[in-house]
DNA sequence: CCAGCGATCGCCT
DNA sequence: GGCGATCGCTGGC
């Protein structure tokens, strides 16, 4: 078993924290048993100075979390259906968190498959939602300590490190501003990274 | 007060 | 590769 990273390990610039975050562990446990994956695709967003950020126009009810204590989990709920979690980087104050975008499930694939039972098994937490989804993560984790509490719900924990070789950079998924801003991380040729789309502004139907 | 739209997904062709 | 579902946050009026 990995050791529960600490809370330094995001007491650090959001970027550094990304990168190092693949090929980490989240553990979900609920009393359905724990499912847990390994990361393979992250997104830095970097506070009120990114305007991609969910804190670029300050601190709100929704996104509070972001301004707590590094370590913790900011989960949202968008497109009326969906959720996505990030985890709060440091150093504290500066609004800044990592969007955990796809894993391969290696514990608990049976309890994710049966979250999610129309999907392959690659794609169980392949893209924000579904990770969410196969994890049982909803808004009653927000904001919950994921570094400092080894029977905590939601934990994040050490993993097999990842070659800086083996990383791959990009622009992040489906944001329309900062485009060019290279702050999506995934591990190079993994199965379970989510496919990569831009953003395309929705028109509304014509009456 | 309320219209617009989003860090998405799954089903359809 | 396109589109509908579905809701709460945000900002403009």
């Amino acid at each position: 078993m990995s050791d529960q990273l600490d809370r330094d390990f995001f007491d650090r610039p959001v970027v550094e924290v990304a990168r190092t975050l693949l090929g980490c562990v989240l553990s979900r446990r609920s009393a359905d048993g724990e499912v847990a994956v390994r990361l393979t695709e992250v997104e830095a967003y970097a506070g009120p100075l990114d305007p991609a950020s969910h804190s670029y126009r300050g601190r709100t009810p929704r996104n509070a979390v972001m301004w707590g204590p590094p370590g913790h989990a900011y989960v949202y709920f968008t497109y009326g259906m969906h959720f996505c979690v990030n985890l709060v980087c440091g150093p504290p104050n500066t609004a800044s968190a990592v969007l955990l975008r796809a894993g391969s499930v290696v514990t608990g694939s049976s309890l994710a498959a049966s979250r999610r039972p129309r999907s392959a098994v690659r794609d169980l937490a392949r893209g924000p939602a579904r990770l969410c989804q196969a994890l049982a993560i909803d808004r009653a984790l927000n904001g919950v300590d994921v570094c400092g509490d080894p029977d905590g719900p939601l934990r994040i924990l050490a993993g097999d490190s990842v070659p800086a070789g083996a990383i791959s950079a990009g622009p992040r998924t489906g944001v329309s501003s900062a485009k060019d801003t290279p702050w999506r991380f995934w591990i190079t040729d993994d199965p379970s990274v989510s496919p990569y789309r831009v953003h395309v502004p929705k028109r509304r139907r014509p009456s």
